[in-house]
RNA sequence: CGGGGCGUAGCGCAGCCUGGUAGCGCACCUGCCUUGGGAGCAGGGGGUCGGAGGUUCAAAUCCUCUCGCCCCGACCA
């Protein structure tokens, strides 16, 4: 491609709306352009690394085994009733109606639709096992749309998934997308970790998330010091260990805490640690139950180990008028003692002897609170969200380290959440009616081309790695318009093409210096400047980007050497 | 949804408080010049100042409403 001909615009200076690198950068190398919130163009630059991306899942999955279909993105909303999910899934689902007054939704996954295949063409075991995956366009009305192509309200996903006939099926498909997205990821250059995850809203009994490790990740996932155990923080088991109870030594007494409504006043106020505290959270469930919560107070509430022990779908902390009606106090002043409501208290409380806690009075906390003596609790659980140096639940010795991380990918056992709602059947060889089983597995392509520039950048611009790079080489002419140069460049251009490399030849009548800038900021891997210094000697320079190593080469093998080193950066 | 901020040329911004014929840098166009890290000179085009209403002789500027965008929060007692 000859970058005089190209669609590609940069810009100088970093466009106001973004904030993370991997936006900021996409959109000055000319990538996307923003549309609406979290809805994007992909421009000629940034398309090449999406098809890239998609080219790479495209061929792990079909190795794995897994057939490429297309549903439409423009989904019947009797098929989400079918499934409940009309109902349950909330405003992500963006709701419209056609002509005739019919309902429908934009597809935010594709469970329903694909079973509905399903169901409707699969009558025989002798069918499965079955994976078909598609590269679609999803919509999800996200409450906050951020980061570009990070968190998109429209956004290209790889969605997969699996049917068969029994478990052992189940957990094969599993294992081999797993594999798969092992491979995926590995051949798009980004260091990752697979962790245990939550199923979430999509239901079912296990997942993994693959995560990209960065910084300006949204998730924090935790990791063993000395096995292979990784989890999403809300997803991190905590141990509990026995530790007996203890001893009240001290008297229950009332202290005057005039103001102090947080850990960290009441603490201060104290002069103790925060883990002498006890913290006391009343929240309501989406049922409508009021319960307190008992933490250590230096924990953090873990809403969705929480609802597991409630059995329900969401939590949130009470209004200030029910805190106010169940402690007869403002917020800042809880505690178990004289509550009216359910109490539930993390493991951790339970090795605690004579913390505070609030009065339910205000401008009043209680100090030497000790669990049986002064309250009970009823029921004990692991509610509190794992925290670095924690011990590691499935080993001896081993410790929590804490990181951030983006989700790329996710892969979920599904079970027959939706082959039994939507009622597919199949026969087995004994003539019998089965409930297929299945699994999901999804993958954001502009997330993981997204992150792979929060993986792969300098302060000049994209490092692509050589998978996702939108061009492999780049050949720059110092000045086109002169002969010489341009006669070699031209050459070059012409013979890296012919070895199949993609290359972009910039070919306009710039100064050397904007090209530079230009070049850094696009970040293609490999770069060939023609120009005097190098030709007076028969030689071009090659610069690697990741890394600035500049190499002479004769003019003469220049091409056939680059492209083997494009060649062996794939392999 | 709650809080904060911002909407002025394609991009980045000033002007607004204190109303008086809309500016700067980059980008763009023409010409000259220049070609190894975002050159220089000269000339030029481009804005119903997010939208609607109001106050005023006069509104980018003041008032009201509205739409859009960005950030934070929606997890702590």
């Amino acid at each position: 491609m000859r970058y005089s001909q190209y669609f590609l615009i940069t810009t100088k200076e970093t466009p106001a709306e973004a904030e993370t690198v991997s936006h900021q950068l996409m959109l000055r190398a000319g990538m996307i352009r923003k549309v609406a919130t979290g809805i994007y163009n992909y421009l000629p630059l940034g398309l090449r690394s999406i098809r890239k991306m998609e080219q790479i899942v495209r061929e792990e999955m079909d190795r794995s085994g897994a057939i490429e279909l297309h549903m439409p993105m423009v989904v019947p909303g009797e098929l989400w009733r079918e499934s409940g999910r009309w109902e349950k899934y909330g405003k992500e689902l963006l709701r419209f109606k056609d002509r005739k007054d019919a309902e429908f939704c934009l597809g935010p996954t594709h469970e329903e639709v694909v079973t509905d295949i399903i169901r409707n063409l699969v009558r025989s075991y002798r069918q499965l096992p079955l994976n078909v995956y598609q590269i679609q366009t999803k919509f999800r009305d996200e409450i906050r749309p951020r980061f570009g192509l990070m968190r998109g309200r429209e956004f290209i996903m790889k969605d997969a998934y699996s049917f068969d006939m029994d478990d052992t099926g189940a957990n094969l498909a599993y294992q081999k997308m797993y594999d798969a997205y092992c491979r995926i990821f590995e051949r798009c250059g980004l260091k990752f970790r697979a962790v245990e995850a939550d199923s979430g809203a999509i239901g079912g009994s296990s997942s993994h998330e693959f995560m990209v490790l960065a910084e300006s990740g949204e998730d924090a996932i935790v990791s063993c010091d000395s096995c292979h155990y990784a989890a999403n923080v809300e997803k991190a088991e905590l141990l509990f260990r026995e530790v007996g109870t203890p001893q009240p030594s001290e008297e229950l007494r009332k202290v005057a805490t005039p103001d102090q409504r947080t850990i960290e006043e009441v603490a201060a106020f104290l002069n103790i640690p925060p883990a002498r505290l006890v913290k006391t959270l009343v929240v309501r469930t989406d049922a409508g139950e009021v319960l307190a919560v008992l933490l250590r107070g230096d924990r953090e509430l873990n809403e969705i180990k929480l609802c597991h022990v409630l059995n329900c779908n969401a939590v949130e902390m009470a209004p200030e008028e029910v805190v106010r009606e169940v402690t007869g106090a403002p917020p800042g002043f809880a505690g178990p003692v004289g509550l009216k409501v359910k109490i539930l208290a993390d493991n951790e409380v339970r090795g605690l002897a004579d913390f505070v806690t609030g009065a339910n009075e205000e401008g009043f906390h209680l100090m030497g609170v000790n669990n049986g003596r002064d309250f009970s609790v009823a029921q004990w659980g692991d509610l509190r969200i794992a925290s670095a140096g924690d011990p590691c639940p499935r080993c001896e010795g081993g410790h929590l380290e804490m990181w951030r991380g983006i989700e790329v990918g996710h892969v979920f056992k599904l079970g027959t959440k939706y082959s039994a709602a939507l009622k597919a059947t199949v026969l087995d060889e004994n003539g019998e009616s089965v409930t297929p089983i299945m699994g999901c597995y999804g993958i954001g392509i502009g997330r993981t081309v997204a992150a792979a520039i929060e993986q792969n950048h300098d302060e000049n611009g994209i490092v692509w790695p050589m998978a996702l790079a939108p061009f492999q080489v780049l050949v720059t002419a110092i000045n086109p318009n002169q002969e010489n140069i341009r006669t070699a460049a031209e050459q070059l251009y012409a013979d890296l093409q012919a070895a199949g490399i993609e290359v972009l030849y910039d070919d306009r009548d710039e100064r050397p210096g904007s090209k530079f800038k230009d070049a850094d900021l696009i970040g293609i891997p490999l770069r060939i400047t023609v120009g005097d210094r190098g030709l007076k000697n028969g030689e071009v320079e090659l610069l690697e980007r990741r890394g600035g190593v500049k190499t002479m080469l004769p003019v003469a093998g220049a091409a056939s050497r680059v492209a083997e080193m494009v060649r062996e950066a794939l392999r």
